[in-house]
DNA sequence: CGGATCCATAGGTGCAACCTATGGATCAGA
DNA sequence: TCTGATCCATAGGTTGCACCTATGGATCCG
């Protein structure tokens, strides 16, 4: 099998026209180098250089074979430059987990963030929904995410909160914003639910109905829909109310539903914004950098813990 | 260091998402394959795989790294193509050492033979002088020849007689043409001689020189000139006669002496042509097809030995 | 002809590539 | 929830290769 070593070795004796100089620009002793460019002949089944006396002269398959030898090399070479340029952040992509309300509302600042300081990368924000970022932390395909808890079985996986924010009651009916919701009101609320597909999990429904049980009422929605923005639309006609995170309120409120407004719940009721990974994974740089930045940019909206 | 063993087990891997399958594929064991990834990720210093309970799941470096690698292993393809298409002529160089006049008048015939038989390859014809030939075959920068002899010393070459060629001389006065000339008549001529700068070992002189020692006389010429071109336009002008092989002889005088004619030595002198090489040297296929299409072809002009 | 230079060979050492066997983790299905 | 199957990592042992030093033979130069 022919081998990278050997192709060194026939570059550096092609160039010298000597196998003792060959070796001497290499640091290996004379017969090593001799007996790579023989088996790299033996696998070639040709002969490269004609022993003549004083020095060896290469044949005209060694004039041939030149020039992939080099491409070969410069190709390698190429190679381990690009990985470095990806451990440098210079290239490559950096794929990091959020999920969808708050991709909503950081996910923009964060990507800025990463190509502000390392302008050559591709970045990927991976996810929807809390429960599909979680399968692929599981499957592997991601390294780590920020992630709304509770939600999910997180049996194998290193939770690490970084803020909580506060969930809020949207109303285009400024009646209803006159006071914090208590239960019973929001027990008889009529509202509109974001991501349908995925509502037997939703951290804030499951907020929501821990509310709600203690004063013995299941929670009942009027309208589910998928994405958050067509709740926050439906909101904004006067047809339904919902409950949000503050943070993506306070960033569609104004685009979606300029009459509606928000008021808390009593008691204040939270999303847990997490950290997760896999636990005892060594987490890459790449990872790291972007938990550092997605922090600090959830922890300028919503409140650190 | 990176290999292109660790190359290609990265590939397999990659490919198949599992050490397992790549190694069933690479015919190898399984730690086998799995040692090979952890020294190409050691050298690289970057994780390409996460290892996720069954089976492994590339990371983003492993997706940068990927075209690179194969880019690399491609090239090395094509070396290897490079080197069996040289190996089977397809293409590449060969090289064959030849001596001046016998390219003139077997040269041309020569490469046309080469390169019916394989349309892709250069061919090199080197020389103009028996001389230049043997040092190069001394240096090794040729493998093997067709030369004139005798002429240089042979020591540390094998030499093979495959024609001898008739000397003639040349004129332009067809009165000096009617008998094969003697000695004496040669020793009286007015002659221009080519290959000046190698006169002391051009093997037409010698046999010149052998043939006038043997009646007494010293060779003079009249006029030196380099090539035996400008020679018989000189003898077509009627300005000098000369002594050249037979063979370039019927291939010059009708373009460059159309007047002059030509008669043979009394008695008749031969250039004996050999084929030449280092001695104890295995041919390679390229030098053995030259010799063999040489030989055909110079046979058919001169007479075989 | 003697010294210098260069390649090939011989013989020995250490590392690395490979194997088999086995353990631990995960996943699918009963 | 448990069991079997699957997959990767580790351990331990063997072989082969790449490397070394020492030396011989050939060539070149003075």
């Amino acid at each position: 099998m022919l081998s990278l070593h050997q192709l060194t070795c026939f570059l550096a004796t092609y160039e010298h026209g000597s196998l003792t100089r060959a070796a001497e620009e290499l640091g290996y002793a004379q017969p090593s180098v001799s007996e790579q460019i023989r088996l790299l002949e033996r696998s070639l089944g040709v002969q490269l250089f004609r022993r003549v006396g004083r020095g060896v002269v290469p044949t005209t398959v060694a004039d041939s074979f030149r020039p992939h030898a080099e491409r070969v090399l410069a190709s390698v070479q190429e190679a381990e430059r690009a990985v470095a340029s990806v451990r440098s952040f210079e290239t490559g992509t950096i794929r990091f987990g959020m999920f969808g309300t708050a991709r909503l509302y950081a996910g923009a600042g964060l990507v800025a963030d990463v190509l502000e300081r390392h302008p050559g990368v591709r970045v990927e924000l991976i996810g929807q929904n809390s429960r599909d970022v979680h399968e692929d932390l599981r499957r592997g395909r991601l390294e780590a995410a920020m992630i709304a808890v509770p939600g999910l079985s997180s049996e194998g996986m290193t939770i690490t909160p970084v803020a909580r924010d506060e969930l809020v009651y949207v109303s285009a009916h400024p009646d209803r914003l006159h006071a914090p919701l208590t239960p019973r009101r929001l027990a008889d609320a009529s509202l509109v639910m974001a991501e349908t597909t995925w509502r037997a999990t939703d951290s804030t429904r499951m907020v929501l109905r821990q509310m709600l049980h203690e004063v013995g009422r299941n929670p009942i929605t009027r309208i589910e829909v998928e994405d958050v923005e067509t709740a926050v639309e439906l909101v904004g006609r006067g047809l339904a109310d919902t409950v949000i995170n503050k943070g993506a309120a306070s960033q569609l409120l104004p685009r979606l539903a300029p009459e509606a407004g928000w008021v808390s719940l009593r008691p204040r009721q939270y999303d847990t914004i997490a950290i997760v990974h896999r636990a005892g994974a060594t987490l890459s740089p790449a990872a790291r950098l972007m938990i550092e930045l997605a922090t600090a940019r959830i922890q300028a909206i919503a409140e650190p813990v």
